[in-house]
DNA sequence: CTTTCGTGTAATATATTCTTGACATTATGT
DNA sequence: ACATAATGTCAAGAATATATTACACGAAAG
């Protein structure tokens, strides 16, 4: 489909505040590591269910977790 | 995985409110009109950045239009 | 009665997300 | 030197999202 924006995320920050491994978030979220690692390398966008659990984890806002930035707000990376 | 909770949405009334066939939603968003369709239905839950497209095109936050409910919170449906 | 539009279903095909396992690297601890 | 933990890469395959096409049905219009 046609991509009219992207997405970025602070899933490390977060992680990193709590101080929790990679392996750790992957079995609280219930899903494997290579999932945690591929979302904080932007290697592709989890699906909508598991940013809300991921937000959920952290006690946060979807928002606060992952944003969407249309194309034509800074389009150098 | 394992499913913490589900996901409902308003497309359907917010498409309402503006009076769009999923026709005229699914050429807006760049997809096909089975998507719309699968999505109202809650046959499946985007993918978090057709997520924000679509909160985007009604001029919405996510959470207006996607609601996560945690496993727990009114089982029945 | 025929056309058009909005909605729905179903089948098949492709793309993307997610899992699993194997292995490499760096850091820390004994 | 050895063990272990955290992070990372790669590849194969399962599961799910999305596209495409075709068809059905009811409502409204002519």
């Amino acid at each position: 489909m046609i991509r009219k924006g992207r997405l970025t995320n602070r899933l490390m920050v977060l992680r990193a505040e709590k101080r929790w491994s990679q392996k750790e978030v992957a079995e609280r979220l219930g899903i494997s590591r290579q999932t945690v690692i591929s979302i904080e390398a932007n290697r592709y966008s989890p699906s909508l269910i598991l940013a809300f659990e991921i937000a959920r984890l952290f006690d946060k806002d979807i928002n606060e977790v992952f944003q969407y930035i249309p194309d034509g707000s800074g389009e150098d990376d």
